[in-house]
DNA sequence: CACAGGGTTGAGAGCGCTTCCATTCGGTGC
DNA sequence: GCACCGAATGGAAGCGCTCTCAACCCTGTG
């Protein structure tokens, strides 16, 4: 490894000079080397090795206009962002789809409805190539902010304002909640439960609301008394479980919008001395790591790839970039992950 | 707001053009505007408006050599990472922090090994400015990377291999561990408590061996058989407790390193019966957000503040830059946070 | 009334890189 | 052996900005 030579890095002018061709070349080398003659591309190639060559990002990206860089925009006001698992595996998926294309993260967190000013003059200013967003609420000033900054955009999870899954009006990966859903209550009734209920997510997140959908597919004219209403929290899920129990003692499954409110839900049914699955089945949502194999008993519950969809929302961004360069190929299309049961001892 | 031009984005000579202004002029009016005359700023300010202007963060760069943005090294190989709330309250800090300067974070997850190559190329490529990271383990190679690409870092937890708490050789922002762990333990003994436990954290973890240094700086010569080793997770807290009610079940009181392993502790106390803090007292540490005050009993624990660790981790490393950019000031100083004893019912 | 001097302003030189375009090179067909 | 053609190479023009330095203006003073 050359020492760091004492203040200024050697430039291509440098290693041209050293490999005895012109900066063109030398950049043409460093550039992947396409129609340079081999022994010149070995030449530069050492030169390059001996200086420890390293181009200066500024200066590409003035003439190229590309950036290696996109931001991940988090405007979740609440704290659950980070803590929440759901996050931190799609961010995962996100920067290992990145890094594996030498793009850059630059994560961008909203505090405040006065920041978006802030991220409206950065996304404008040439930061970055693209964005990714997560799941926005109907009046989310972001899309109309990209929009207008001319910044590529893919969204994690389906915006309210789209009309419906699968709608194309704006490029966005969300996981089948519906269909999942309905698989889920769909193996409930065939085990032969007959009074079904469901504890939903928060109305303003489509994923809940996709998943209640989903249950009202299979469960037509369903009895609202068997509909109860949590904030996707352990807590609220155990609420919403006592709830249940107190307005229809009869139920005899449940299907839960996600694992952590089926946990909370499992230690209401463990506390009253409720035998599940015997008496009461559950089968929750999102195979939840470190949650759904953990809880007693193990969680029957709808397996999303969410690091898959973190994955997928970074590629859709570059594939969307790389049509904006090359000017071929189509508009990136939403993409529904699939959605699996996976069955353990709950239901 | 004006709409954008289709395709490129006016330029400051543009801005100059439409002002009547020199490049030159209109570059010192963007940039602060010290020592131009009133109506000229006006002047200018107004064309940028009109314009719809937004400075060129590359061609800027190119020329001023600072990026304006500065990376978050996260080399965490656990999941824990994100999901610990512990690094989402850290990242607030240190992103509200950069907000409040104009600066951009850019995140570094390292996946693997064989990341630290890539780290290395980005950190010396000049994308940043300089960097932060999380609490390393002795034979991390971060340090040296840094230090070889001349990037200025601060360090969140005391790096493993500083010879002590207050060690200067590389700067970084710490909960005065031992000192909380301290008062802890002082204030479980001045409640008469006579065989007080502690529940460990991971060896090669700084902050559960400096707690774990404070529990025996008002312990000394404490029998053996009262420290067990947990890993920071509620489940490993359970375990431990247990391990020790079987090696002591004469304990009346345990110092817990994290508030994790001690809402694992208090439950197994309750399982057993074991009156709390009747018959064994217990305080924790972190004072955690969502967890502290929701055990039964609520949690007495040492209380640090996270977010503020962010913010102070960016504030340094900006200090850093701004001295080496303007060659005055002193070296950043390591900067120890103070804790403090949180009472609630659990002792 | 000329001149010194501080405060403003503008001209222009780069920052390091990519890329167009002209030039040169190496080889082929006649 | 020569004209000719595509491929390889180099020269040079910027990308948009900052900042030095020289030119300029104005005021105050001798």
């Amino acid at each position: 490894m050359p020492e760091q030579s004492p203040g200024s890095r050697p430039t291509l002018e440098a290693v041209a000079a050293r490999a005895g061709v012109s900066r063109a070349t030398a950049s043409r080398v460093v550039n992947g080397g396409d129609g340079v003659r081999k022994p010149l591309v070995d030449k530069v190639l050492q030169a390059v090795d001996e200086l420890g060559y390293i181009p200066n990002h500024a200066a590409r990206t003035l003439v190229t206009r590309r950036t290696g860089a996109v931001a991940v925009v988090i405007a979740e006001p609440e704290i659950r962002i980070f803590s929440d698992p759901f996050f931190s595996q799609q961010i995962r998926g996100i920067s290992k789809e990145l890094t594996a294309h030498d793009t850059q993260l630059v994560l961008l967190l909203v505090e405040g409805p006065g920041d978006f000013d802030r991220i409206a003059r950065y996304l404008s200013g040439g930061h970055v190539d693209g964005a990714l967003a997560f799941s926005l609420h109907t009046d989310d000033p972001l899309p109309a902010i990209t929009r207008r900054a001319g910044i590529p955009t893919v969204y994690g999870g389906r915006p309210s304002w789209t009309a419906d899954p699968g709608d194309q009006a704006v490029p966005y990966v969300d996981a089948d909640n519906r269909g999942g859903a309905r698989v889920a209550v769909q193996y409930l009734r065939d085990l032969g439960r007959e009074r079904i209920a469901h504890i939903g997510g928060p109305p303003d997140q489509t994923s809940a609301m996709d998943r209640l959908d989903g249950y009202r597919d299979v469960l037509i004219d369903v009895d609202p008394t068997l509909v109860a209403e949590g904030g996707f929290t352990v807590e609220s899920g155990a609420r919403a479980m006592a709830e249940l129990l107190e307005r229809r003692p009869d139920l005899d499954a449940v299907f839960v919008a996600n694992d952590l409110m089926a946990s909370g839900a499992l230690r209401v049914l463990r506390e009253r001395g409720i035998a599940v699955p015997e008496q009461v089945a559950i089968v929750g949502f999102d195979d939840m790591d470190g949650v759904a194999e953990e809880t007693d008993p193990p969680l029957t519950t709808v397996n999303q790839d969410i690091e898959g969809q973190g994955r997928l929302m970074a590629r859709l961004l570059l594939r969307g970039l790389d049509r904006d360069r090359t000017g071929n190929g189509s508009a990136p299309d939403s993409v529904i992950t699939p959605t699996t049961l996976v069955r353990r001892a709950s239901a």
